[in-house]
DNA sequence: ACCTGAACACCGTTCAAGT
DNA sequence: ACCTGAACACCGTTCAAGT
């Protein structure tokens, strides 16, 4: 890991690498730059030279998070049908599933008072992307006469506030004040969600489950 | 304020209102028991005869906020109307409100990592109640022949991810980048709560509002 | 150019000692 | 019974000095 007598090499991804380690260990609270020079054999001072201040550190982290998290969309959107509300309910799926397995990293991407959302370009452009993503496939359904009558600006910020609050209540742990079973998380986060579809799809499936 | 000699006469709720003060001011990570021990005026040492730990000091925040919280739900159904599906709405709108009005007693109550929830039975016991109602209403509605086939509780879980994702949303800064103005925030927030409870209806009014 | 060492002003928490 | 003062082990951050 290290290189030349003490230049660390990269130290910049180390301690990325240190902080999101111990943003998994513990939560976005315990990640200190002093912890994380520490684990990357360095001085406490010398993260200053490659961050500006920890808030800039905890952005880095979230940038690479952005990056998996991304990448888990993708993959997601390339394995599903061709069918507008069934990619919409892919993407769903696969933020809950991301979140679920991974809370702190997600947190790290949520939580925009860590980091500096605004001054990363990277976070702003996946952001975006996702965004366009979503609406050119509301806009996709709406064309082929799938949809309700609704707004669609105010449908995608109900699915996004539907999907962001199930994560949220995971991650902030709601759940088990709310009836939901260890292990049945997921489930039950799949069930809200295709409720919530169904209701903006044109009356089709009027999808009962029990219990 | 103070009282005989230095006892200082109610030094618990002086610490509870600095660290209210202080979580106003700059949020959850900004309340410190030091600074709130300065501003009642007594030693770093003194507020730990009163509670054992910072979180224990949060805890009993989060209990002010949650009593505030309640009044203001209950001040909403006094002033509803009788029909179930109106009086869940109700509830909603109030929730949204207050968590609009009040970012960071909200978050004091939601994220569960800062204070010891399962420890207050005041806490317990208002969340339980809060749901109870829902619950209730909902099972009124369809006791009416109010409500499309689904299951109750999926419905329940739905609601409250949304209304919490909305709050959670504007909590977390990310109103902005999805296009929602500053202002713009409540009715946007009530727009998303009326196309989800529009959604659970039997297909009665469709609702469409434009831009 | 990149890192160390020492320093400063902050934390939460403990504990002996004061009133 | 309730509070103070001093201490300990932690922070983030700065800055002169080292390689």
């Amino acid at each position: 890991m290290a290189r030349k007598g003490y230049h660390h090499g990269d130290l910049r991804r180390a301690l990325v690498e240190a902080a999101l380690e111990l943003a998994h260990e513990g939560g976005m609270e315990q990640v200190s730059v002093r912890e994380a020079a520490r684990r990357a054999g360095v001085s406490p001072a010398a993260p200053f030279r490659h961050f500006p201040d920890r808030a800039a550190l905890l952005t880095a982290v979230a940038e690479e998070a952005m990056r998996r998290f991304r990448a888990e969309i993708d993959r997601a959107l390339r394995r599903a049908p061709d069918e507008p509300l069934e990619r919409l309910e892919a993407i769903g799926a696969a933020y809950l599933r991301w979140a679920l397995r991974n809370p702190t990293h997600f947190e790290i991407i949520s939580a925009r008072r860590f980091i500096r959302f605004q001054s990363s370009a990277l976070l702003r452009r996946d952001n975006e992307e996702i965004q366009a993503e979503m609406r050119r496939l509301l806009g996709e359904a709406r064309r082929r006469g799938e949809l309700r009558a609704l707004d669609a600006r105010t449908a995608e910020i109900a699915g996004r506030a539907l999907v962001y609050g199930l994560a949220r209540m995971h991650l902030d742990g709601h759940f088990p004040s709310w009836g939901v079973a260890r292990g049945a998380e997921h489930r039950t986060m799949l069930e809200v969600l295709r409720l919530f579809t169904s209701g903006l799809a044109k009356s089709r499936y009027t999808h009962t489950c029990s219990t």
